[in-house]
DNA sequence: CTAAACTTGACCATTTTAGTCAGGTATATA
DNA sequence: TATATACCTGACTAAAATGGTCAAGTTTAG
């Protein structure tokens, strides 16, 4: 299982950008200023939302990155994926090569984690970006 | 958030415990056998469970490791904390030194990652030895 | 007394993480 | 058209975590 800084920049940037892209594009130095993240990183991380359609980017002075599509239709699941944050529980998933721990069948735990990660990824499905700006509203800083 | 491999062994390791502990203690050595985790690794792991008294050991010949609870009161959240794992999705908790990201508030994600951490434990704290040997019955390798 | 099995702690190669750095290209605006 | 702003790309890296191994014990059944 990963889930890691760069997964939570990723949600933490776009919250920022989706808080203040109505107006202008946003840039990465503002979102490094007012969220504490270098903008090397960020750019590293907008790159690969950009593949992944979920921002668009405006080159040039007054430039920046806007949403690509509507707060309420960015799920969680599409920015951890972007980003390459797998939430995946076990390597014993690809059939392919014999089951777990190179023996025939699946390992005893098996269920388990296929049970856990479609948990997991259920919390991540039903969640956009939409529902955490109304989340922070109050204690937006 | 660590869910590495450690508690995948963890887990593992105590199911086949489970299964064959009524009769004789079990060594790590037959663990290793039926489960393919390396005897010196199965040490370490042994060694942190045993510290959290979900098992017992019985040393010299014939010796082994027996559980030391009922299947049934061993839920997966004690074995994943015994080992270390930690279902913790950010930094940020330590509400000690000031907030995340060096700031004085919370960074905008923090109820976020306080819901998931809620959402993975629920799962773990229902979850018990029992239930996986239950689970497997069928799929007995 | 000796072999089986637990016990402890140090050690280590590899991979991942969390970035930095350098050198671009595009474009708004003065 | 000059230039500053901002995106773009890829290489690089220090530090930490992972997934173990190795060595040198101690304990106890038979």
């Amino acid at each position: 299982m990963k889930l890691t800084s760069k997964g939570r920049y990723a949600v933490m940037a776009l919250v920022d950008l989706a808080r203040f892209d109505d107006i202008n594009p946003v840039s990465l130095r503002d979102i490094s200023l007012r969220q504490g993240i270098s903008i090397d990183y960020l750019e590293q991380i907008f790159s690969k939302l950009k593949k992944n359609e979920i921002v668009k980017s405006i080159r040039g002075t007054q430039g920046g990155y806007v949403l690509n599509k509507n707060p309420n239709d960015i799920k969680l699941t599409n920015i951890f994926h972007a980003v390459d944050e797998k939430v995946k529980t076990v390597q014993c998933k690809k059939e392919s090569k014999k089951g777990c721990n190179g023996k025939a069948t699946k390992c005893i735990t098996h269920n388990l984690w296929d049970e856990l990660e479609i948990h997991i990824n259920t919390f991540f499905e039903r969640k956009s970006l939409k529902d955490l700006l109304n989340n922070n509203k109050e204690t937006r800083i």
